[in-house]
DNA sequence: TATCTCGCAA
DNA sequence: AACACTGCGAGATA
């Protein structure tokens, strides 16, 4: 499943300019996942999947270049192993296609993968310090690759917390005296006799005595920093120079680093979870991501241009992993210094934040009190059962949590550590428009694994809980939180066709001002109460017509360009005012009009009783063939497209005819007759194209075999080649064939046969054909000029559609 | 095209 | 320091 998603995605943000490698590459992953799904279980394919393709190292997770660096390690770990190490990094490598011929090629490549051109907006936003459309495009787009990037990042690391050898290594290192401990742990929650609080103190007593074991053992390298938040200043620095920190994990690595118990934070803490659960505890990996901030629009503070294609070598993308294979370690050693300083002196002017709060930690059911306990086993080094405000709040960064259990489920948490969900954090994610919680919906079903689909006890305890939070939440605290807030609302914000309709205020709240006193007292309402209003017509298209003696719950003033005569008023009425609509009986056969004289059937009831909506182009034709009572269909309205000197063009959509039910079958056979008239007499016009083309190319040979015969062979061909005076046969042939896609065009009726007769027709009659002077023309032909216009809407359609791909790979 | 809606800057 | 107000540009929608 994430292999599809990471099809569409990466096919639909790369579409329009087709880019050579990334495809090649991309086809490359497919290939591969697909072969493996064969015959594997849902998560060992997610895992091998992730493990070669979506494969994120720590602390740099979308970076424009394959991560490389090596660790720079004060401690050494032996030269063996390390080769080892290289060689099956390698392996890795070559295996996913990643390793990419020139390193240089990176930064173009990304750039072309993400169809933003590189070219940082050029055209300032007038005065306002408000980056381009293109630019918000390109951020809003990083940030789902990297929200992508990094649910999949989490499905893998989430997994080799399960996998065996891992937990094996762990349990393997508990000190034997809690093991007793555990062991009694788990004996104890089995019994009856206990209360569930002395249970669910007995397994906080536990986490304390396993987290401690923990920190004490784990060596945090703080030269790897683990995953953080990039700024978009920073991300326009990867294009000049790819930042290649943290280390590259693989699952062996991984696995040795459980061993030696040393790594990033992040590794520890993902540790802590693999010991857990080696411990027959129930946990999940809870993972804080960090993607760049979409809604962030400021212009970049320092906008150097980056796109000239610096001229000095930067020394980072020298050590190619290819080479770095031979490369001595001191030659390692270097390259992976001059790679990191930079990094790490010349930005991240250190926020605190990112090292006070943990970006990955750790949730243990207590199935004795039904809720979920948090722990950090490593940073703050904290065990909390969240209350209203949790400490893993990081502040402006919690935006997506998500919880990975040990059966492969994927849950967004988010509730439970973002105090102002609804007032804030909802605003910061992806998912604050429709679509994009379609998209992020999607992401999240495809990392889940199968079993985990569905939802089971534990979650739903837990959506519980998360209900009681929102409701918990309470009312926001400023004017402006109140906007789109899913359970508040404020009068002044109501949409333009919003009406409260119990006006039943649930509470005030103070505006503040400037001078700091003074606040207006402004009424809040429930958004609950909020009732969408519709001018009558409005709700004709959906079907519904006003309930007699209703009166407007808003009248909205009809703005129009010249205030004359229409000073008519919009009256507005909700849905309770009206009701469906009941198409008015047949009369005497005759089907009912609107003053157009056609039929409205917005909406399927809307068809008289005893008639049939026929849609066919064609069906009014017939109609009138059978000289039978119809009436065109008026199914919708178009806008905007018709003329343009008139403002506000609205025409109406026709679709097919409406008929007496017992004219139906008659009306729909007769539409298929005309189809396939119509159907014959364009292959007859594109034929006949055809043939006139045929023609000429058979002249034309004639002609220059003719010359030949009498003339002798012109060698010369340099003066007059290009004409279309066809001296050389052979070169002539080839220059009709251009005319080739007009008869290609309708292979499946005329293209393959029709050469054949035509030939020996006109051999017959010899001679020029009348036709023959004709024939340029043919590509004007009604049926070509059609084909092109055709294809032309095709292309534009689909560019289109491409477009909002793009955006929301659906 | 006209209008509505949104989010930002300051 | 954060919010309220306002005007503006840009996108969505009918």
């Amino acid at each position: 499943m994430l292999a599809e998603a990471l099809r569409e995605s990466s096919g639909s943000d790369t579409g329009s300019e087709g880019s050579g490698r990334p495809l090649k590459r991309r086809g490359g992953r497919r290939s591969r996942s697909d072969e493996r799904e064969s015959g594997n279980d849902k998560r060992a394919k997610i895992e091998t999947a992730n493990d070669s393709v979506i494969e994120v190292s720590d602390g740099s997770s979308v970076s424009p270049q394959p991560p490389q660096t090596e660790p720079v390690g004060t401690e050494v770990i032996s030269v063996d192993s390390e080769e080892d190490e290289y060689s099956e990094f390698d392996e890795d490598f070559e295996d996913v296609d990643l390793s990419g011929p020139a390193p240089d090629l990176n930064r173009a490549d990304l750039s072309e993968e993400i169809t933003v051109s590189v070219s940082r907006p050029t055209k300032q936003t007038r005065k306002q310090n408000l980056v381009s459309a293109d630019e918000r495009m390109f951020r809003k787009t990083l940030h789902m690759l990297y929200l992508f990037a990094m649910v999949a990042h989490g499905v893998v690391r989430n997994t080799w917390c399960s996998s065996p050898e891992v937990l094996r290594v762990l349990r393997g290192q508990v000190p034997g005296k809690l093991l007793a401990e555990v062991d009694e742990f788990h004996e104890q929650q089995q019994r009856a006799d206990v209360t569930s609080a002395a249970k669910s103190r007995r397994l906080l007593d536990l986490l304390r005595h396993l987290m401690q074991y923990w920190y004490r053992s784990w060596t945090l390298e703080a030269r790897h920093r683990g995953l953080y938040k990039k700024t978009w200043e920073e991300i326009a620095k990867l294009w000049e120079q790819p930042a290649v920190q943290g280390e590259n994990v693989t699952k062996t690595r991984f696995i040795r680093r459980m061993e030696q118990r040393r790594g990033s934070r992040d590794l520890a803490a993902q540790g802590f979870v693999a010991l857990l659960r080696a411990l027959d505890i129930n946990c999940r990996l809870v993972f804080s991501l960090q993607p760049p901030d979409f809604t962030n629009l400021a212009v970049l503070a320092s906008s150097t241009p980056s796109n000239g294609p610096s001229k000095e070598t930067s020394p980072a993308p020298k050590s190619s992993p290819r080479r770095r294979k031979t490369a001595s370690q001191h030659e390692r050693l270097l390259s992976a210094l001059r790679v990191n300083r930079p990094v790490y002196t010349n930005f991240r002017p250190e926020t605190q934040d990112d090292v006070q709060y943990p970006v990955f930690w750790c949730e243990v059911w207590d199935s004795a009190s039904k809720r979920f306990t948090s722990i950090d086993p490593i940073v703050q080094r904290y065990i909390e059962n969240v209350g209203t405000r949790s400490k893993f709040e990081w502040p402006n960064n919690t935006t997506y949590v998500l919880a990975y259990d040990r059966l492969g489920g994927v849950r967004d948490v988010t509730r439970r550590y973002s105090v102002h969900f609804n007032a804030k954090t909802r605003k910061k994610r992806i998912t604050r428009d429709p679509r994009g919680q379609d998209w992020y919906d999607k992401l999240l079903r495809g990392a889940n694994s199968r079993r985990r689909l569905a939802s089971n006890k534990i979650d739903q305890y837990e959506q519980v809980e998360f209900e009681e939070r929102s409701l918990k939440e309470g009312m926001p605290n400023s004017i402006q939180d109140f906007v789109n807030h899913p359970v508040y609302v404020l009068e002044e914000q109501l949409k333009a066709n919003e009406v409260l309709k119990p006006k039943i205020s649930c509470g005030t709240i103070r505006k503040k001002t400037k001078a700091g006193k003074a606040g207006e007292l402004v009424p809040v309402y429930r958004r609950s109460n909020v009732v969408t209003v519709r001018s009558a017509k409005a709700w004709f298209l959906r079907g519904r017509v006003l309930k007699i003696g209703e009166q407007p719950l808003k009248v909205r003033e009809q703005r129009k360009q010249r205030p004359d005569d229409d000073d008519d008023d919009v009256r507005l009425y909700g849905e309770h005012q009206t009701e469906k609509y009941v198409p008015p009986p047949i009369v005497d056969g005759k089907i009912p009009r609107n003053s157009y004289g056609n039929i409205d059937v917005y909406q399927p009831w809307m068809l008289p009783e005893g008639t049939v909506h026929i849609p066919e182009k064609q069906a009014e034709k017939a109609a009138k063939l059978l000289e039978i009572e119809y009436a065109p269909a008026a199914v919708g309205f178009d806008f905007g497209s018709g003329s343009r000197g008139r403002g506000a063009s609205v025409s109406v959509r026709i679709a097919g005819i409406v008929v007496l039910a017992e004219h139906k079958e008659a009306v729909e056979a007769v539409c298929e007759y005309l189809r396939e008239e119509e159907e014959e007499t364009a292959r007859k016009r594109r034929e006949a194209a055809a043939l006139r083309v045929w023609a000429v190319v058979l002249a034309k040979l004639r002609i220059s075999k003719r010359l030949d015969r009498e003339h002798g062979l012109v060698e010369d061909s340099g003066e007059d080649s290009g004409e279309d005076s066809g001296e050389d046969s052979d070169e002539n042939v080839p220059s009709v064939s251009q005319h080739e896609p007009v008869s290609q065009d309708d292979q499946d009726t005329a293209g393959g046969f029709v050469p054949e007769e035509p030939i020996s027709q006109e051999v017959d009659s010899g001679g020029f054909l009348p036709q023959d002077t004709v024939a340029p023309p043919v590509l004007q032909d009604p049926s070509t000029s059609d084909l092109g216009a055709e294809s032309d809407g095709d292309a534009a359609a689909y560019s289109d559609s491409e477009g909002y791909e793009f955006e929301y790979s659906d």
